[in-house]
DNA sequence: AAGATGATCTTTACGCCGCTCAGATACAGA
DNA sequence: TCTGTATCTGAGCGGCGTAAAGATCATCTT
């Protein structure tokens, strides 16, 4: 074993926890997800978690956190991939409902935890590389107004509000008809969108 | 004991462990919210419950219920209140978040159980008197073309799923500097529906 | 009126949970 | 090599959701 890998008993438990978590998530669902089924699915004891985490709360937090820095991968692929600078506000929800829609369960905690404690992680709207801060940079370059900070800021959070609201939603069967009718669940997204005016607009 | 209110053994417990479960969320949190919890403050054992509910999930889709209820009688009061036409989608928006943000753990339990049978209660969006059709209403009466049904309904669903964005996110302390710039929870709320374009223009 | 029926509620019990604490283990620095 | 300290184990506590079996009591049949 390289030396990095096992400094200690186990070795970098934290992380082995972490990943056990994701996996369980995956595999099993949320209802798996107890801190006595990771510890198992990492090879250790029930107590073991407790030298690494404060509670089970913070082994979430950890998962969530990876989850933000997958959403945030989705952001910079979908911010690259449009031509059109409009387009790009679009895509940027699209793929934000997309990711939704893929880890449904990880999308969840993210969110879960965000609301335990009245607020997203720091490193979501913190610096100017955040993946909230993403969103402003692609307002901008469709043609906001970069001096109307307050107005650029609302329109942000107002982007952020309708997709997160669209991703939670768009799991209803009740729009099941609808989505059918526009021929897909791409359209169904760009539809909706397409009524919010900083998607529609890029403003 | 009047015969209507303890026909049976202790009466109408089915209605009795929802309102002890309404009133400890209220009290406790939704940490509180066990079904022996429940029983507890009913007065009953632990396993009386399952006479009248087939597992926890179906005693929480009942308060759940009773949170639909209260959101719609919050849609009544907003619709009625506001004269300006354009203005009612807007005052529907702000009814709504308010009422998420004075009943959290209620709001909480109303999309955890929605999204776990992948759709809300059939009462909310059902017939013409539910809550979502009132949405849809307001916008007509707002300017919508009602003869456009897909527009119709894909605005509706964008009003909807801003203000659940905008209520699960507006908790978040991230925005509590802006709040106070525009001068309280009310303008910001206004501030961010302003930039969606259902709301702006009513279309 | 008497007895049967069946719904309602209690008791008991099982396994899993989050979490704590005392003790074993094994690395790190002296 | 010895000591200290971080890491992990094992046993255990109270609470949870739920199942099964027995007690209780309104209602229905006769």
């Amino acid at each position: 074993m390289s030396p990095a890998a096992r400094p200690y008993h186990h070795g970098d438990l934290r992380r082995a926890l972490v990943e056990a978590a994701c996996r369980l998530l995956e595999a099993e669902g949320p209802g798996a997800l107890s801190l006595r089924a990771v510890a198992r699915e990492a090879g250790v004891s029930p107590a073991a978690p407790y030298h690494h985490f404060k509670d089970k709360n913070e082994l979430l937090d950890a998962v969530a956190h990876e989850g933000w820095e997958k959403l945030d991968l989705a952001f910079q692929e979908a911010r690259d991939g449009a031509d059109d600078l409009r387009d790009k506000v679009v895509e940027l929800g699209v793929a934000y409902v997309r990711f939704a829609r893929q880890h449904p369960d990880l999308y969840r905690i993210m969110y879960d935890r965000s609301r335990d404690q009245a607020d997203m992680p720091e490193h979501v709207h913190e610096n100017e590389d955040s993946a909230y801060h993403r969103v402003t940079e692609v307002l901008v370059a469709a043609g906001a107004d970069p001096a109307d900070e307050v107005g650029l800021e609302l329109a942000t959070i107002a982007c952020w509000c309708a997709a997160h609201g669209l991703a939670e939603m768009s799991v209803f069967k009740k729009f099941e008809p609808l989505k059918a009718e526009l021929g897909g669940e791409d359209a169904f997204l760009r539809g909706v969108l397409g009524h919010i005016g900083v998607f529609a607009r890029g403003l």
